[in-house]
DNA sequence: GTTAGCATGTAAGGAGTTACATGATTTT
DNA sequence: AAAATCATGTAACTCCTTACATGCTAAC
């Protein structure tokens, strides 16, 4: 039980990018931040201490290209390090991606899980759905409290504020709906016909 | 230039809240998280070091209410403390909305800037909403462009989340273009006829 | 009289940012 | 050869959370 603190989402964020292919930081840092553009921006200040830690667990390895036409000496003073992940890596990211708690369905953690929902297994893909649908009906319940009252006095910016945080919850969690419906019936597929090849994902994606 | 460090969301949030009314902290988080509810819960392990924080810098002032009815020494060992604004106060809350930088456009600023609005000058606010619309405008160009490289890739899940998020952007610009709409048409009609009780707000905000 | 909720606080620490410092490579 | 951008890193600091510690007040 010892050394399992603090995972945070950049850990998992550079696991799963590694992943899919070795790259070295400052590449890591632009494809985060596309993947996860709409929700955090991480900064070199929090992304290369992370690598560190992640090389000192035994996660990721250096890859230092040394060019072996360099004149000895003065080899490689500073260059790209390519990270990737080792066997220890793969089965922590596959950790990771398993445990449908609540680090997967906050604010902070859902958008990373999500995005590596490709290699997370269908069942947990579900649970981990329906924990973030949940999440929200609560924080809807509240909001709609809190609404009532706002009415009440007449802040009329404090409504507008609200009605759109409210809004914009009911949108997520339509959309949370239909991505619900089509995993089950993605499951009901899958169970119903065992022996086709049905390649892992449900389809109609594309806007 | 000495002692301007550190503004942050919760300075504003408490001195807003104590404006409209005095309070003592428990319901002070009440009121501050649902107020914010859809983007930020405080605790009490931040909201109870910002007051003692106000406190020192004369910006509010404790109310300890002790009834005298009680027989002296166990005077209050632990009652309510009701906080209210001083002068100083009132001044700083006033300064704190008419700063229109990005401070008050940023993600984690915009909801707490919004929700004083009604203190806020018409100018201003109207800075601030062009101010959240324009950042928001870049992050959809950055955000299509992510999109655009992940359609290539078949990231289908990547590719869910990635365009939920431009969708729910897209919306907020659009809520922002009928806020700005509405405050602009307010300001006309200020200009136009300087002399009618205008009271100050533009109307139609009840769904 | 005891549980539940109201009410106030503190200490330790996590997670990430800003600002800085440096060097390598590409473009103009 | 200057400017821009790619690339790696560190130190100090900020903001906030978690977990703890305490006491009061109402309800059952």
């Amino acid at each position: 039980m010892a050394g399992k603190k603090g995972a945070g989402v950049l850990e998992l964020a550079v696991l799963g990018l590694l992943h899919e292919s070795p790259m070295h930081g400052y590449e890591l840092r632009k494809r985060l931040n596309a993947l996860l553009g709409m929700f955090r921006a991480f900064s070199y200040g929090s992304l290369y201490p992370c690598l560190k830690q992640l090389l000192a667990k035994g996660l990721i390895v250096e890859d230092r290209p040394e060019e072996p036409n360099v004149p000895l000496a003065l080899q490689s003073r500073r260059s790209k390090i390519v990270y990737k992940l080792t066997a220890e890596g793969k089965e922590r990211l596959q950790q990771l991606l398993t445990e449908a708690g609540p680090a997967a369905w906050e604010d902070e953690g859902f958008g990373v899980h999500f995005a590596f929902f490709s290699h997370t297994r269908a069942d947990v893909r579900l649970r981990i759905l329906e924990g973030r649908r949940s999440r929200l009906e609560e924080r809807l319940e509240r909001l709609r409290a809190a609404l009532a009252r706002t009415r009440e006095r007449v802040d009329t910016y404090t409504l507008e504020l609200q009605n759109h945080g409210l809004e914009s919850v009911e949108r997520e969690v339509r959309w949370l709906n239909e991505l619900i419906g089509r995993e089950r019936a993605e499951q009901e597929q899958q169970t119903k016909n065992s022996s086709k090849t049905t390649p892992d994902m449900p389809r109609e994606t594309g806007r």
